[in-house]
Parts: structure tokens; C-alpha cells; sequence
DNA sequence: TTTTTGCATCAAGGATCCTTGAAGCGGGGT
DNA sequence: ACCCCGCTTCAAGGATCCTTGATGCAAAAA
């Protein structure tokens, strides 16, 4: 099941040198973008009003404004890749537009074979986002993305055994893993029969799950066979 | 968008006691579970291949072979979950089972409300399947979930800051990311400025990352601006 | 050419983490 | 009552990793 991109992807160029962005024009065309036009600043907004582009290719020197404020703006609400132009020697406002979120830039004068890859690889880009994913059980909370967990609201600091310990319980919330499963998760293969270790971790994992005053459990020991994770009950 | 169960969940009972077997169904037919019965192994195998349920209840202790077996069997095609029932004292039964991938058990006799219990939450968590991450850039693979990367096949072992630092880069092939953009990921807030810092990483990064031989380079250099991550030309 | 600037690389002190040993505790069985 | 077994907890040696300083290098600027 492929969701393919079949319409032309729409491309908004924001220059005010009319040779460069005739060029721009010219040249996007002829690879079947579609090409909008803006020359400053107030017309490239009154243009993502109308419509918001697949992308957006953006001059950082435009008569009426600075193009970064456009990016900034742009950034509170849309993704859009943004693609920046810039003179040599405006190394700083380059920059500034890269950390603010810009995906790429080029240099003028630049090729218009490396423009067209820039562009391709911006838009397929893109295309592929990822689902967020956090992971939760009663107040506990582990981000995948961030490698983070937090406890009731604020951050605990696990160690990376402690983490990969803490994922594979929060995976099997309310089943009981074997110290076997468990091992062989966190440690490899190679150390499924060395209980002893997983059983320390467990035991700092809980010292830093538990409510300081100890009347919270989330790790229920099943004895012979493993461990659970599951709500803990106000012993 | 929620997409909700709303046909009742299917669950099949195996177990050759009469009175348990029973129990279980008017138990589960009670809350709305429709309910299959095989009383043996053989009726077992003949409903697997007429329905798979949404859920299996299984009986270790069947005349007619190993309920271990049925379990071996089931899992070499379906990822059903599957609670084991046991009597007390087959500890090396149950713990065989969980290990090969049952999803909890019951030690007879039990509670038919711990049951409903163990039923709910593995149909729970048989709903959360997450999608298999992994990120490649050539020959270069980077598994989200085991925090595995291969070059070219085999593995190579990153520490956890050039793991980030990788995953960063993955995530954005062929895009630049400025020096602050790269040490705001993988250091944080707090490092923005420590260009060095990440100078030393990327390098040791590159170490492991490029061939022995020195012919490839998947981290290119932008400079005064950052680096980025794309396919290495055969220098 | 000389100087400067930014990047690459090496090395070591210090911090963190992992493993393993040893001791304490408690329930079940004899 | 005593012992045995599994689980818990503490502690330390050793391994790994991270940061920082020092040095080398190359390209651009003066």
C-alpha cells in the first residue's frame, strides 16, 4: 500500500531580480513543477495565503523586508521545505535561516543542475514523516524519538540498560515477561541465563520508578518466572 | 481518527476438562466474547485452520500431545496472543510457553475475574503494533528499535551520542544542519555554542562510517555553515 | 608569502556505567 | 525450628565513554 505523489508538485519562487527568477521559472517548468511568483515580501505572503506551495524558494535580499522574518512566520505554521538563496559574503543571515529551520541553500551564482537536485531531494524529504512515538502507563511516560522518560511530569534519568529494560516492559504492559525474553532483549542472546544482572537492574530501575516513599510499584515480580509492568496499586 | 474494535473479539478455549472448559466459556460468553471449543489438540488445529481467533486460551495439559507444541506451531505464522492455563507445579511448561512467546498464564485454579483481566489486556495490546523503523541512506542502515547500524551488511557500534548524532543525520539526507541545529539534537539547549564538541564526534563518526580503505565519504563538510549527510561518491 | 580562520585529529583526565561478588531477607518445605 | 532457594540490595573494580586541550592542516585573506 504506496500512497504515490501524482499531481505536479507547486513550487513558489520569492525573488525580486527579475533575470534570476525568470531563470528559476524557466528551468522548474521544464522538469513539470508548477511555478508561482512572488517579488517581495508582501506578495509572497498574500500568495501563501491563497495557496501554501510544496515548496518554497526564497531570496534573502528582497527590497521590502527582510526574507528571514518571511521564514520565521512561514515556520509557525507550516512545514513547508524552504529553500534559501543568498549572496556571498551574507554568510550570517544564511546561517540564521538554517537554524531557523531553512532545509537547504545555494550559493548565487549557482548551477541550475544542482538547484533542480536540491529541490528533489527537499520534496522527498519531505514526503516521509514519522508517527510520534511515546509510550505510556499511568503517569510514566517514555518518548522513543527523545530517549526520554518522565515520571508524573518531570524527567528521571535512566541508564541505557535501564532504558532498553524499561521499553521492552512498556511494549508488554500488564504481561509477564521471562527473565529469558527480558535477557535476551536487553542483553542479547548470549546472556539469557545470567539472572543475576537483570535482577540489579531491576531493582535501580525501581529505585528511580517508585515514589520516593516507596508506595508505588510498577514492576511486580511473578516469582519462578519473571517480571510484569503494570498500574501501580497504592500498596 | 480512532479506529475502534466493534466486532466482539473471537476467542478459542483448548482445554479437555469438562467443567473448565465450561467455566471459561459461559465466563467469556458473559462479556460479550464469542467462543470456540476444542477439547484437544487435534480440534484445536482443525478450528486454527477453519478461523484464527483474536485470542487463544490454552491448556498445557492435553491428552493428546503437548500444548507446547500447538504453541510452537501457531507462532511459526501468527502473532495471536495466547494465554496459557497450567496446573500448579508445571513450572518448566509455563515458563517454555512464555518463552516461546505466550503472553501470560493462569495457575488453576484461578479467579474468573483475574481471567477476564488477562484476556482484556493482551486483546489490548495485540491492537498496538508499532511500525518497524528503519532508516538507510546507501548501504547504510540505522534500525530505530534495536539501535543497530550496519554498513554494507555488518554491524559497527556506535556510542550513544554518534548513534544520535547518525540518527540526526539520517533523518535528513542531503540537507545541511547547521553547526547549533546538530547540537541542539543531540546535546541540547545548552551546547549550541561547543562547535568542538561535535568537530571531535563527527570525526570519530567518520572513522567507523568510512571504508577502511578512506574511499568513501558520507559526511560532506559545508563550511562556516555545518555538515550533511549523502550518499559518498567513490572519491 | 605570511597571517588568519576554520576544520581535523590525537590524547588524557574525569565521569558514568556495567558486571560481579557478597550479604540480607523471606517464604516454603522438610 | 531449621534449611534452602530465589529475590533484593549494597558495593567496588574495571570498562566505556565524554569532554577538553593541544597540535596539525588547508584554504582564504591580507
Amino acid at each position: 500500500m504506496i500512497t504515490e505523489r501524482v499531481r505536479t508538485a507547486h513550487v513558489l519562487v520569492v525573488e525580486d531580480d527579475w533575470p534570476i527568477r525568470h531563470l528559476l521559472k524557466v528551468s522548474l517548468s521544464a522538469h513539470d513543477y508548477e511555478v508561482s511568483e512572488a517579488e517581495n515580501c508582501k506578495e509572497a505572503i498574500s500568495s501563501l495565503a491563497k495557496q501554501v506551495p510544496d515548496l518554497l524558494l526564497l531570496d534573502l535580499g528582497l527590497p521590502d523586508g527582510s526574507g528571514i522574518d518571511l521564514l520565521r512566520r512561514l515556520r509557525q505554521e507550516h512545514a513547508t521545505p524552504v529553500i534559501v538563496l543568498s549572496v556571498q559574503g551574507a554568510e550570517r543571515t544564511k546561517i540564521e535561516a538554517l537554524d531557523l529551520g531553512a532545509d537547504d541553500y545555494l550559493t548565487k551564482p549557482f548551477s541550475v543542475d544542482e538547484l533542480l537536485a536540491r529541490v528533489r531531494a527537499a520534496l522527498r524529504r519531505s514526503k516521509s514523516l514519522h508517527a510520534p512515538t511515546l509510550l505510556t502507563c499511568g503517569d510514566l511516560e517514555l518518548d522513543l524519538e527523545r530517549r526520554h522518560v518522565t515520571l508524573a511530569g518531570h524527567e528521571i534519568s535512566l541508564t541505557p540498560n535501564e532504558f532498553s529494560l524499561l521499553m521492552a516492559f512498556m511494549r508488554n504492559q500488564d504481561r509477564v515477561l521471562t527473565h529469558r525474553q527480558l535477557l535476551k532483549e536487553v542483553w542479547g542472546e548470549g546472556y539469557v541465563d545470567d539472572s543475576h544482572v537483570l535482577r540489579v537492574n531491576v531493582c535501580n530501575l525501581r529505585r528511580k520508578l517508585n515514589s520516593p516513599d516507596g508506595k508505588r510499584n510498577y514492576i511486580k515480580t511473578e516469582p519462578g518466572v519473571g517480571y510484569r509492568l503494570c498500574l501501580p496499586r497504592p500498596a
